[in-house]
DNA sequence: GCTAGGAATGTAACCGGTTACAGCTGCGAC
DNA sequence: GTCGCAGCTGTAACCGGTTACATTCCTAGC
């Protein structure tokens, strides 16, 4: 490893000039400059990064809150591998790099009803690590202890849950409208008795699709029956389990709005097992357009999130917020309607 | 923040006692031991990591080198969450963290034919940032990459790469007997002709599983015929390609052995589009387990890996590099034959 | 009683940068 | 001629730990 002393040696400068060659070009005469970017080069030199964060008070590191309870079903986020490509491409054109905190599972054991290992544990582990922000990954119902991220002072950036803050912001898609597109779209091909399954209480972007779904109704000038709105929790079974409750009316719906693919599939399911076909007997409408959603038969209709779009606005907002200390602006994606083959729209 | 000098001065003790506590208790006598272990407790202290990383020239950072060409169809992973969530509770268990490496995409935007964006300023990061060790995953065909790694003298971790060095090994499933266990299952099923479609030359899983393909047929006493040998990619779109190559000839195979299960889901839609019912009329299995394996129908036999075991394998090859300079072992996970309908078995 | 040696602790030199401050130079203005 | 100031560079004090080496103290052995 060659360090900025050797650099400095070779030409003739103190590190001090170095150093200002990496960090305030604009203060060093050009001659000088170019002479030590030269040597740089040649020696393959580059500033030490654990020096640098200990020097500047910070690294060039966000940190990844992603701390999901593997026990619990369906822990998985529904495009993490996007969401990082994202973040990472994003970051990384500023030279940050994304660091996955790693922190023992010691207290969920402890208190099974914790999702978040132990928020003291990671604020400590942030501080210690010099770093310069936070990405939080929702993972379920721990928007509680976000605040606690939030109030740590460090920039943060929450996805999909509100959070708010002198520096914390959010990203989030457009779920209400989003909703609403798919709703506006089942009443505009003939459906007039359309339900919804809803995500869990608690979930902001589940109430915002059923708000969405309202809103979708009412743009279409349908009423609105409250017994058509059955509440699951985004996994399969619960959308399954409210397929079926529905089915069972003596007034079922023509058509459903699952607030999650996983739960459409669900419904798929509970159709097929009832013997309706589906699109003809019954229209099913999904969100978040997951991999599998253009593999189960029939293809599933659904709204799609701008999946790397989270990750780059996450970092662009977390960027925005480190580097010019920016007031924060929470971030809507906007959502696409993909329409495949199971709202019967004939393509 | 609170730092050692402040604890060292509250216990009456220099800052190198307070460091021995923290490093190699057994050389600090056990009363101010425990003086210091109190006062660190109650003010919250912990060592300051980039400090620390400085000044042992290692950090508590493993690099994660996930270098996906997202342009390319396929570039996902099968199963990364799997894989992160083992690698992050394994290392958390010795204190290490996962650092996501970002480099520029410049070097692979000017030379397409490159898939790494830049070993060489990979290999600068991880010098740069005192990295305690490297895990690779392979993201299509930088093996010859990989080599510059496991030269830098980094402990180094590849996925599904053979990978060798006096710091370096490898972490894979045992693809031949995976492949052999599935291709032994459908012989006794009665399939006298099963034919296989391969992941893409070059790649080492790919392989093994093609070899253990053979090796089940020799198991179960059946010729090896060359013909029923079609080379894939894993993706879908050549599994669909190869299958229906395969049902044009005039003596088609009764069953395939897919290498992935992505061509296994391509086969599935080929046989559906010439008019055979699975399993009925061809029976199919795949390689992976991945989570649409059990949603398409038929839900699709497989061969399993064990996804977390990856992760929690790497880790532990990883820390024994790191820790205690062990002769590295290349680690083969066992598989699993998960039996479900495409294959035709009665359940 | 004296010494050798081991255990416990302190001292101070690192690790490799960043940056406040001071010093030097050269130029235009008076 | 000199004063002021801007621009450039060097000096040295950090950042917060780790650790080789020195020092002190105590005990066992003679």
């Amino acid at each position: 490893m060659v360090t900025a002393r050797e650099v400095a040696q070779l030409c003739g400068v103190s590190v001090a000039t170095v150093s200002r060659v990496f960090n305030r070009p604009a203060t060093v005469s050009a001659t000088t400059r170019e002479r030590v970017e030269r040597v740089a080069r040649e020696l393959d030199f580059s500033p030490n990064e654990s020096a640098r964060a200990l020097s500047r008070q910070q690294s060039a590191m966000v940190g990844l809150v992603w701390d999901t309870d593997h026990r619990r079903p369906g822990w998985r986020h529904p495009f993490l591998q996007d969401l990082l490509l994202g973040l990472k491409s994003a970051l990384s054109s500023h030279g940050y790099h994304l660091l996955l905190l790693a922190t023992s599972d010691d207290a969920r054991d402890r208190h099974p009803g914790v999702s978040l290992a132990d928020p003291i544990a990671y604020v400590g582990m942030t501080r210690r690590h010099h770093l310069a922000g936070l990405v939080l990954i929702d993972s379920g119902t721990d928007a509680e202890a976000f605040t606690a991220f939030a109030q740590s002072g460090l920039p943060c950036v929450a996805l999909d849950v509100a959070l708010a803050g002198p520096r914390a912001t959010y990203v989030t898609s457009d779920n209400a409208e989003g909703a609403a597109e798919a709703v506006r779209h089942l009443a505009a091909l003939g459906h007039r008795r359309i339900a919804t399954i809803t995500g869990p209480r608690g979930n902001a972007p589940a109430a915002a699709r059923t708000e969405g779904y309202r809103r979708g109704l009412a743009d279409a000038g349908l009423p609105a029956r409250e017994d058509l709105v059955i509440s699951g929790d985004f996994y399969r079974e619960s959308g399954f389990v409210g397929m079926r409750r529905l089915l069972a009316r003596k007034d079922p719906p023509t058509a459903v709005f699952a607030a999650s693919d996983e739960m459409a599939i669900g419904a798929l399911l509970a159709a097929r097992a009832a013997g309706l076909r589906v699109p003809a007997d019954l229209a099913v409408v999904g969100f978040d357009d997951i991999e599998v959603a253009s593999l189960v038969d029939p293809a599933l209709t659904t709204v799609a999130q701008d999946k790397p779009g989270f990750g780059t606005a996450a970092a662009g907002a977390l960027l925005a917020m480190i580097e010019n200390a920016t007031a924060p602006q929470p971030v809507h994606l906007p959502t696409k309607l993909v329409v495949r083959d199971s709202c019967g729209a004939k393509r």
